[in-house]
DNA sequence: CGATTGACGTACG
DNA sequence: TCGTACGCCAATC
């Protein structure tokens, strides 16, 4: 079987495994990045491989864009995903991630500082 | 091989 | 402001 090493799937792990401690981020913004924006169900499906390849994906920090926990029934439990993202002192809410917008890390920003 | 689904997002009323 | 409809593209049935 082929690797997919230039893969839009392998270019969704390369950016999530960018995002900082302590931040999360939007299936549409790393979408955006890739400039597949109207793909973002992609990213979503991507993230389905996260556990699946190595190294492993913080797909935990990857949330829809109002800042639901929407996958986090595919941790194997909601409460890991909720575990993880309290283990990255990010605080949730009824799978709501509480100042989202601050703990918000866009690729398309953080990664594209110009000057 | 055709229809449905899905960890989303935007558009429209 | 909220609810519904549609588009994207791959995987599954």
């Amino acid at each position: 079987m082929k690797n997919q090493h230039d893969s839009f799937f392998s270019q969704v792990y390369e950016v999530a495994r960018l995002i900082p401690r302590g931040r999360v981020t939007s299936y549409g913004a790393i979408a955006k990045y890739l400039g597949t924006a109207r793909s973002a169900r992609m990213v979503g499906w991507a993230m389905n491989n996260a556990g699946n390849i190595r190294p492993k994906v913080p797909a935990h920090r990857v949330v829809n864009r109002t800042g639901l926990l929407t996958g986090k029934h595919h941790f194997g439990s909601p409460e890991k995903m909720k575990e993880l993202l309290e283990r990255e002192n990010i605080k949730t809410k009824k799978d709501q991630v509480q100042q989202f917008k601050k703990v918000f890390w866009d690729p398309s920003v953080e990664l594209n500082i110009e000057d």
